[in-house]
Parts: structure tokens; sequence; C-alpha cells
RNA sequence: GGUCGCAUAGCUCAGUUGGUAGAGCACUACGUUCACAUCGUAGUUGUCACAGGUUCGAGUCCUGUUGCGACCACCA
């Protein structure tokens, strides 16, 4: 046993307590299953504060039923993160001069490759910084070799259920990024825009009919335009031809009760390739789709005057409404708000175009999904949630999951030279196939699209513990526990996974689904780099331990509310752990943990007090940890040390030095620091090792404690006693030594018979 | 437009089945007594957003209003 030092100091110790620890953090493949799958960061990721809030909660958790003798796996891995991973690595090659469009896929993949290789899964060095007690050996890519079989397994399963099907269709087009997206991945703002009145002549009259449009640029793909059908306005010209202006396009003025009679003009034109409504309409209609934007939103030269032609369509607006303005063909110009697509990650507007893309049948998978939620196999933590849940799952449409980037499970499509699918499990078996139907195989060509990411992350809670094979993982540790998560991916992740665990499992994949806050700043705003509001976890476990951190998160960890965070927080609970520090210090000075700890045997009132109160923490912490209440626990664990041990216990510890007592202070601490532990994991390690006293990992909190036989009469006595105590300082506060009431209840003092009176002392 | 949430001390927030309003921070006073001033002791601070209703009793349940936030939603 080595003397503490003066001062609290985590950056002196939390390296080496991690390291030590390690071993601890497997399976043990003995008892009871916990398990929790840690959600996948980025591997592009670097540790931000909502992840050192999810990853805290989950460690908590990971850490008590650990310590409660649970077998219990916390599933680390990262995610390929398509999109967003060829993105910043695309970006650093540009700045090491190599012309990313030059490259071939291969290149590209071989060159993404080497980064992830070199500098992915920064993230995992900020998580062990963190504390997390993963095993990280057992850690997964989405990438990795096994898991692009299961994906090719799940996609050819899908297909040839039916489920996954290929179509020309409208969907989200990130023009920057040239890909699909799904509706998932927009965000919409609210801003201000323009709504542009335009003529279209009508033949064989000297009528125009006005549309009102947001997205002039999209006019030479119309295919109709459309008035209500009670519209008595427009009646007349029902079935007659209009022409698109600077071009020889006609198209016919249709009824539709698409159109609403009371906004713009009541007229509305019909532009099926670049509106989801004007699809359906197109559809009713048998009207043609012509596209006029290419991948890039620029203007395709087909049906687009010669003025425009090749413009990007924001530039071809601008000329385009100037050109009305010469020919007198617009008749007002509207300033409005509405709301616009933006893709999330590449905050460039969305433009819905035409496209052949795979799409995945959602609607049938989440009939099971839904029931599941419903009949209480799956539970939402907070309650509330659900709501949401229902809300997207009933409501849902096809999910996109085809992606024109190159980073990411490649579609296990084969296609034949008249365009013959041939969906297989590997190359070798497309080539099979297509023999019987007397295709070479030099003539078949696979699939360029990737899949979406949320597809393979969608198979985490199986594939992660071996799926396909038949493991004794799966076996033992699906399906999970808990899921610690965001709200923010109720939709792209939790449903999914429960859709497709229902699917490929028949089987709920996790019991709880516990979804925590949004950290904010604090005076509530979002944290983004754009306002430099960001607090950085690493900064603030460097500055004021990580203990300090992981114990202020939880300590704000209210259900259903989001958590403002300031570093003045982090720095109170800095403090608080310093007592416990000093709290060590002194038990030490006291030689308590001289000869280790003996057996406990309770031969006093203050003695029983204490174990009492520790018993009753123990147990309101154990029932908060298991109800998702970090916050309570968190204060349980507070108030316990700071009111009970020190305030009060310690301090009449100082008048009562005898062995049973100092023995009891010993083994009440020893039995804080394992409740603590999950919250406060370096501190508590560290002191128990320097004091040699227990091992918080290993020991079930209870163990020593559980059987003692408390005294309620005597614990009560004691209470009395404090309550006093209390009265007489605030007498004291108020009217000073002289009053009479002071003295009333300064007499009192000597009602208290034997040990406790010998406390008096303390009042001073 | 639809859905959900929030409104309690100067600030940040607890308040689990209705039963005399709590904590931390801040503030005030006192205190360096054998862990800790990154501390202790004591104290001050409330129309529980507003208006109704149910009840012996409402911060808590119901209805409505206002303000704020989040999510979803066909860009005429």
């Amino acid at each position: 046993m080595n003397t503490l030092d003066k001062t609290y100091n985590p950056a002196l110790f939390e390296k080496e307590v991690y390291q030590n620890a390690l071993e601890s953090f497997s399976p043990t493949g003995i008892g009871r299953a916990f398990v929790i799958l840690m959600p996948p960061p980025n591997v592009t990721g670097r540790l931000h504060v909502g992840h050192a809030l999810t990853y805290t909660l989950q460690d908590i958790l990971v850490r008590y039923y650990r310590q409660s003798g649970f077998d219990t796996l916390w599933q680390p891995g990262i995610d390929h993160a398509g999109i967003a991973t060829q993105m910043v690595v695309s970006k650093k090659l540009e700045a090491d001069g190599v012309n990313v469009e030059s490259l071939s896929r291969e290149e590209l993949v071989k060159a993404i490759w080497k980064w992830k290789e070199e500098s992915g899964g920064e993230i995992f060095e900020q998580q062990k910084a963190l504390g997390c007690s993963a095993p990280w050996h057992l850690s997964r890519f989405t990438m990795d070799e096994e898991f692009c079989k299961a994906v090719n397994e799940v996609f050819v399963t899908l297909y040839k259920g039916g489920l996954i099907f290929r179509s020309k269709r409208l969907v989200n087009w990130d023009t920057k990024f040239k890909t699909a997206i799904s509706d998932l991945e927009i965000q919409t703002r609210e801003e201000k825009g323009t709504l542009w009145y335009i003529k279209y002549k009508i033949l064989e009259s000297n009528e125009f009919v006005t549309v009102a449009t947001t997205r002039p640029e999209t006019m030479f793909g119309d295919m109709a335009i459309a008035v209500h059908p009670e519209d008595d306005r427009y009646r007349h010209i029902v079935g007659k031809m209009a022409s698109i202006p600077y071009t020889d396009r006609i198209i016919p003025v249709i009824s539709d009760e698409h159109a609403d009679m009371t906004k713009g003009t009541g007229c509305v034109k019909i532009t099926p390739a670049h509106d989801y409504d004007d699809f359906a309409v197109g559809k009713r209609h048998g009207l043609d789709m012509i596209t006029v934007l290419d991948e890039e939103g620029h203007m395709m030269p087909e049906y687009v005057p010669e003025f425009l032609k090749g413009l990007y369509l924001k530039k071809a607006r601008k000329i385009l409404v100037e050109k009305f303005k010469e020919d007198d063909l617009l008749v007002k110009e509207e300033e409005i708000l509405h709301f616009v697509p933006y893709g999330d990650r590449s905050g460039t507007v969305i433009e819905p175009r035409l496209t052949n893309q795979w799409f995945l049948n959602a609607k049938e998978l989440s009939e099971d999904a839904i029931k599941v939620v419903e009949n209480g196999e799956v539970k939402f933590y907070p309650e509330k949630w659900k709501n949401t849940y229902f809300d997207w799952m009933k409501n849902i449409e096809p999910w996109c999951i085809s992606r024109q980037i190159v980073w990411g499970h490649r579609i296990p499509a084969w296609y034949g030279p008249n365009g013959e699918i041939f969906v297989e499990r590997s190359e070798e078996e497309a080539i099979i196939e297509a023999e019987k139907f007397g295709i070479k195989k030099d003539r078949l060509r696979q699939e360029t699209d990737v899949l979406d990411t949320w597809f393979s992350s969608a198979l985490w809670p199986f594939v992660t513990l071996g799926w396909p094979k038949a493991t004794k993982e799966l076996e033992k540790y699906y399906p999970t526990s808990t899921l610690v998560t965001g709200f923010d991916i109720i939709f792209f992740w939790v449903a999914r996974m429960i859709m497709m665990s229902l699917y490929f499992m028949k089987r709920i994949p996790f019991q709880d689904i516990y979804i925590h806050a949004l950290v904010r700043d604090d005076k509530g705003q979002k944290m983004s780099k754009s306002k430099g509001n960001v607090i950085d976890p690493l900064e603030m476990m460097n500055e004021f331990g990580t203990d300090a951190l992981r114990f202020t998160l939880a300590s704000l960890s209210t259900p259903g509310r989001d958590i403002r965070l300031g570093k003045e927080q982090i720095k109170i609970n800095r403090n608080f752990i310093t007592k416990i520090w000093n709290a060590a210090r002194f038990l030490q000075s006291k030689g308590i943990f001289d000869k280790g700890l003996s057996k406990l045997i309770i031969t006093s009132k203050l003695g029983n007090w204490i174990v009492a109160k520790l018993k009753k923490i123990q147990a309101e912490i154990n029932q908060n940890i298991r109800d998702y209440r970090f916050d309570y626990a968190a204060k349980n664990i507070q108030f316990f040390l700071r009111e009970e041990f020190c305030d009060f216990f310690i301090e009449a510890l100082k008048f009562q030095e005898d062995e049973d007592i100092k023995n009891i202070a010993g083994s009440v601490f020893a039995e804080f620091l394992k409740i603590s532990n999950p919250f406060i994991p370096f501190v508590t390690d560290h002191l128990s090792k320097v004091l040699d006293i227990c091992d918080v990992l290993v020991l079930r909190p209870d163990m020593d404690l559980g059987l003692l036989q408390i005294s309620e009469k005597q614990e009560k006595e004691v209470d009395d006693f404090v309550e006093l105590i209390h009265n007489i300082r605030s007498e004291k506060h108020i009217n000073g030594v002289d009053s009479e009431k002071y003295l009333l209840l300064r007499s009192r003092l000597d009602n208290w018979e034997g040990e406790l009176k010998r406390f008096i002392g303390i009042v001073r």
C-alpha cells in the first residue's frame, strides 16, 4: 500500500488503470448474459460530446451488470460510413494533388482502404480514454470479409423473397455526390423563395394559362397542365393543348384533383420526372416522363432551348426568368417562404430525379416490427419515443438502398446483355446461373451501385455475433439486452435493426431501447463548429479528469430532456471526486487500511447507522440503474458520500476511534468504491488498488454487507441525533449561544447515552 | 398542416401512486477544529407560465390559452 498523493491528479493514473483492467472487459461465458451493442461510430469519427454521453451511459450499464455477475458483452465496432468516408478521403486525395475524377473505381476503393488502415478508427483510442470497458479484440467493421458475406446473404435472401426490387422511380438526388439518397438523409429547411407566375399559350385561341412555380427550369419536362375538375374558371380549356415557351413541345390541359383551386392560380404544371406529386399524376394519366436535369444538375440538351443547354439549374433559372420578363411571359413574382430539401451530408438542394434504383419493400417488414413494440416485447425508455417509432413505421415507404458511390457493399447483382438480372451470393454463382440462360460469363456485368450504409448497420445485432453461421455467440448473446442511442437514429438504425432482425432471426434484437438526450451548450444551443460553442470531451477529460466528465453526463441524464452541458458543471463534479479522494486520504491517515480489512462486526450505533445508510443507498442505486435513471443514481452516490459518510460519519468517527468502527469505515468506503465504480471507474479503481482494499471490478457490491443485520431502531436514534445537532447549529446561528432555545436544545444532548454523547464535540 | 415534448428559486434542473415546494450553482454570515477552502456550518430566495375544472386537498389529474423546442409532412 502506498500513501495517496495529497492532490487528486487523474492524469497520473487513468491510462494505467485502464490498461490493467483491459482483460476484465471480455465476456466470461459464465452466467446470465447482459449484452449491449455499441452503436458503431463512423470510421472517420472523432469523439464528440454526444459520443461521450452515449458511451458513458452504456459503460455504466455494462460495468454494473458485469460487477453484478452477468456474462457481459459490449459489442464494439466501426461503420464504413459510405458517403461520409468517400467524401473525406476524396478531399484528402485532392489535397494531395490526386485527381479523384480520373481514378477508376478500383483505384479509389483501394485508396480508401489504405486510408482506413492508416488513419481510420482513431476513435477507438478516444473511447478507451473515456473508459469504455469493451472487449476490443471482438471489434467488427461493417466491411470486413465476413460482414460482406453476410450482407450478400441478406440481399440475396430478400431479393429472392420478393422484398428487394429494382425499379425506375423518382428518388432524392444529390447533385453534389451524384447519388440517390434516402428520405431520411434529407433535411428540409424553410427559406425564402420566389414564386414565378408564367404564361403558357393555349393553342387555337388567344388565351394564356398562367401557372405558378418555384422551379421554372423544370418546365421543359412538363407533360401537362392540371386544373381541378370542379374549377369553373378553367373548365373550358380542359382538353386543349398548351405550348411550352421556347420549345415546340405542346402539352394537354388535364383535369385532376391534385390541382388545388386555392393555391397559385389553380393551374399547376405537371412535371412527372421532377416532382413526386407530379409523378403520381403522370401515372394516373399515362403521361410520358422527360428528364431535363443531368446527374450534376445541369440542363440536359434534348428538350431544353439552346440558350440554356448545359447550364447549372440555378443559373438556368436566372436566365430563364430574365427571358420571361423580356418576352412578357411573366405575370408576377411573389416572395414566399417554403420548404426546400437539402442533403444532410452535401448541403446542396436535393432534386427528385428519375433513375433506376434498388428498393426494399419496408412495408412488409414493418408489420412485425410494429407488433413487437405494441405488445411490449421491445420497450422504449422513455416510453414516448414509441409514438415516434409508430408514426414512421406505419407510414413507411420503400427504402431506396442503392447508392451511386464506390465505398460500400457492392450490390450482388449481375446484368446480362439483354437486361437479365442475376442476384447471387457471389460472382461464381451468378455465372453458373447465367449459363443456364446461355449467357457467357464475359457478357455479365456486375451492378456498380453500392448499398446504403444503413443497410449493413441494420444487420449489426446478429452479424456481429457470427450470422449466418449458427455460432455459440448467437446462441448465447442474442437477443441483446439494451440498446442505448439517440433519438436522431430511431429511424435510420433502430427501426431497421428491428425489421431485419425479425426477418432473419425471427426474434427481437433487443429488449430495451434507452433513448438518451441531445447534448447542448450551457445556453441550450445546439453545439456546432460554426457557432464555436462545441465542448470537446477530450479537452474536458484532460482538464478535469475523465471521471468528472462521465459523472457530469450521467447526473444530467434526466430522461426526455436535453442536456445543457457547461464547463462549470464538470468542474463541480471534479470537486466532488476530489472529495472522495480526500476522504480516502483521511481514512488512510487513520491507519484504517494498514492491516487490511477484517470481517465486519457491528458493535455501535454509529456503525449500525452508516451500514444501514449504505445498504439503503445501494438498493436505490441498483434500482435506478435498472430503471435507466442515471441522474438519480449519480445523486444517490453524491448524497451518500457527502452528507452521510463525510459530513456526519467521518466527523463522528473522530470521536470514537475504536478498531471496530475503523474497520466499518474502511469496509463501507470500499463498498462505496464498488458501487460508484460504474460511474467513475478510474478514481475508484485507482483508490482500491493503492489502498489495497478490494477489487472494484470483480466483487459484487453487496457481497460483504448483504447479510449484515441492521437495527432500524438504532438507526432511527442516530437519525434523531443528527437532526438534533442540526437544530442546535441552526439555533446557534440564528439566536446565538445565549438564547434560551439554544440552551434547551443543547441540554437535550445530555439525554444521549454513551457513545453518541461522545460526538458532542462536533457541535462545537 | 400533423405529432410529441417543455414552462418550478437569480441560473441549471429534480419533484415516480394527488397530501406542508427540493438540489446544485450563485448570494449572505461564520469558520482554517488531527482528509478536503476543489472545504465545512448555517442562512436568504418561489403567484410551480396563464385561465378554468375534478377533489377535503392539485406543481402533480382534466380542458383551454400563451410562449418555446423537436420531429414528421406533396417545394404550385
